[in-house]
DNA sequence: TCTGGGGTCCTAGGACCC
DNA sequence: TCTGGGGTCCTAGGACCC
């Protein structure tokens, strides 16, 4: 199992771990002794690890299709439109092979006229052995399998449009399917319909190859235990505001506006509860993590109330602008230096590792840091955690 | 004791404009 | 007694996704 920041929640399971009954999103500490006495082996997350084999698995996809769309670390969808010569189950099992010889990783593929039906199919494909991972859900009765498909499990419905749904008697993807437009869009507004016409066969998600850049980009935290001092809280908040600036810079864009929170555990039965968020309009926009932690500090002594044990700290750039927009202030120059610093301070925290240069600001020790007592080695991404080999022979 | 983080889209309602 | 029509922009809140 994979544990979320902080080793929270459990977030990812293998099929082993699910026979346990240990369902998504279970706080790791309500069921760790269960997961010790099973045996279980638990791992805090590991992002460098991970977004490094996303990325070998997406760039050789894109090598070997010409439309692909990254949708998430773990998932892509590609137009098959090319391959009209012979069957998409034969293609998906030879990409599948390749993706597997070529990475290591194993995958399953689902193929469906339209996005959502392809998600159907991925899942059928994932769960059922007897697919060996690929399933086209055109080679079989889809009226079939949208009824055995409850409607809770199709892509864009959650939680609570299922529950609204079972109300009006929608109990499966096929009443989805077959439900009245009029009434899918009063209910369920336009994204609902748009849902039950992808069921439909009827393409309303088109596959987006080049997607915008970023429209908002947040860090946020939990510490590693309850804060109370002002100044451990201004460390760890300039410390998110240069991860979420690095993020800015990378994407060439400009913030306009950064929303700062803090918040107490929310969960606590005894403590008092805050949370508080404080909106900053910058003078003109920037991407400089001095002028950011700057703005953002005293706003953060606002929203501090002393003697309450925090839990979580963030930081949202919003407002984002693309830096060849930048509108010039009438009355004061632009800082050129100030971006040719920040310039600087990437390139060398890019060659040498995070934090290597940092505003002071941020903070030497921080102990406040999140917890990550079952950490993977990052295998792939740093020197000195590659995996060693040990190998021994016998002598003749 | 211990409960994640980072995004997107849509809607309704208010303020404002001509 | 009787008070238009057509827009934009912003925000908060709700829903969803991985």
């Amino acid at each position: 199992m994979v544990l979320s920041n902080n080793d929270g929640c459990i977030i990812a399971r293998s099929n082993e771990a699910k026979a346990l009954g240990i369902a998504m999103g279970t706080p790791y500490f309500k069921c760790a002794k269960l997961l010790a006495a099973q045996g279980v082996k638990v791992f805090s997350s590991n992002y460098a690890l991970y977004g490094d084999i996303s990325n070998r698995v997406m760039s050789l996809l894109r090598r070997l299709e010409p439309e692909v769309e990254v949708y998430s670390i773990d998932e892509a969808f590609l137009h098959l439109s090319g391959i009209a010569d012979r069957s998409l189950t034969d293609y998906g099992r030879e990409l599948r092979q390749t993706l597997r010889r070529c990475t290591g990783i194993p995958v399953s593929i689902g193929i469906g006229p339209t996005k959502t039906l392809a998600k159907v199919a991925g899942h059928l494909a994932k769960k059922n052995e007897s697919l060996q991972g690929v399933f086209d859900i055109t080679t079989a009765d889809v009226d079939v399998i949208l009824g055995r498909v409850a409607v809770a499990e199709v892509w864009g419905i959650g939680r609570r449009l299922a529950q609204r749904l079972a109300l009006c008697g929608i109990a499966t993807a096929l009443d989805l399917k077959n439900g009245d437009d009029g009434w899918l869009r009063k209910n369920l507004n336009i994204t609902g319909l748009r849902t039950a016409m992808e069921l439909r066969g009827i393409s309303c998600l088109g596959l987006e190859n080049c997607p915008l850049s970023r429209k908002s980009i947040a860090s946020s935290k939990s510490f590693g235990y309850q804060v109370e001092s002002l100044a451990e809280l201004n460390e760890a908040l300039a410390t998110y505001i240069e991860q979420a600036a690095v993020q800015l810079r990378g994407q060439h864009a400009l913030a306009n506006s950064l929303e700062i929170s803090l918040a107490t555990n929310r969960f606590s039965k005894t403590a008092v509860h805050y949370s508080g968020r404080k909106v900053i309009t910058l003078p003109e926009p920037t991407a400089s993590s001095t002028v950011l932690i700057r703005h953002a500090l005293p706003a953060l002594a606002d929203l501090y109330r002393p003697g309450l044990r925090y839990q979580k700290a963030g930081v949202m750039l919003f407002g984002l602008v693309p830096e060849s927009f930048y509108q010039f202030n009438l009355f004061s120059p632009r800082d050129r230096k100030g971006s040719a610093l920040m310039a600087a301070l990437d390139q060398i925290n890019g060659k040498w590792g995070r934090c290597t240069i940092q505003h002071g600001a941020a903070g030497f020790d921080k102990p406040w840091k999140n917890r990550q007592l079952q950490k993977s080695p990052a295998y792939t991404t740093s020197w000195q955690e590659l995996p060693v080999v040990k190998a021994s022979w016998p002598v003749l």
